[in-house]
DNA sequence: ATGCATGAGAT
DNA sequence: TCTCATGCATA
C-alpha cells in the first residue's frame, strides 16, 4: 500500500509541487484514495501510517533569523547557484555552517524550478480561477476540491490522522 | 502548512 | 556536486 506523507498531500493539493510531480502523483494518489475510502477503520490506517514512520538519526534543524533570510534572498537575486568558494564566503559573512547555506540555495532554487515548471505547463489545464485542476487528461478531471472533500471522512481528520500515528500505541 | 534536510540519480 | 522527489520536524 504506497503512502503518502502528510507533506506530500498538503503540497499535491496547493499544487506545491512541479508540475511533472503533480502528473506522476495523480494516478497514485487516485488510487490510494480509493484504499483509504475502502478501509475498514482508522486503526487499520494508523497501523499502516506507522509503518511509514521510522527513527532515523537527522541533523536538527535549524532556524533561520528573518533578517538572515532576507540577506540570502539578496544574495540569491545576485547569483542563483554560487560557487563552494561563495558559499563559503556567504556562510562566514552570516554566521552560519556552509553546508546550511548550501542546502538554502539547493532549496531555492528547486522553489524557482517549480513555480517556473507551472508557469510554462499550466496554460493549457489550469482552468479560469483559483480552483485547481490538475495536470492530466482533461477528461479526468480530478479536483482538489474533490480529493480534500472525498477523503471527507478522513481529509476533515487527516491532520489528526498525522498527529494520531502516536495515539495510536 | 512549510522550512530545512536527506538520498538517489544525473552530470 | 547538483537536481529532484520526498519527509521529518517545527511554528
Amino acid at each position: 500500500m504506497g503512502m503518502f506523507s502528510q507533506t506530500t498531500i498538503c503540497r499535491f493539493e496547493a499544487l506545491q509541487l512541479s508540475f511533472k510531480n503533480m502528473c506522476k502523483l495523480k494516478p497514485l494518489l487516485q488510487r490510494w484514495l480509493n484504499e483509504v475510502e475502502n478501509s475498514d477503520s482508522l486503526q487499520e490506517l494508523c497501523n499502516a501510517e506507522q509503518v511509514l514512520a521510522q527513527a532515523r538519526k537527522r541533523k536538527r534543524r535549524t532556524s533561520i533569523e528573518n533578517n538572515v533570510k532576507g540577506t540570502l534572498e539578496s544574495f540569491f537575486r545576485n547569483c542563483v547557484k554560487p560557487s563552494p568558494q561563495q558559499i563559503s564566503q556567504i556562510a562566514e559573512d552570516l554566521n552560519l555552517d556552509k553546508d546550511v547555506v548550501r542546502v538554502w540555495f539547493c532549496n531555492r532554487r528547486q522553489k524557482g524550478k517549480r513555480l517556473e515548471s507551472w508557469a510554462l505547463a499550466s496554460p493549457w489545464q489550469m482552468p479560469a480561477c483559483g480552483s485547481a485542476l490538475l495536470p492530466g487528461p482533461v477528461d479526468t478531471p480530478l479536483t482538489v476540491p474533490a480529493l480534500s472533500q472525498s477523503v471527507g471522512i478522513f481529509q476533515g481528520e487527516y491532520v489528526s490522522l498525522n498527529n494520531a500515528r502516536c495515539m495510536c500505541t
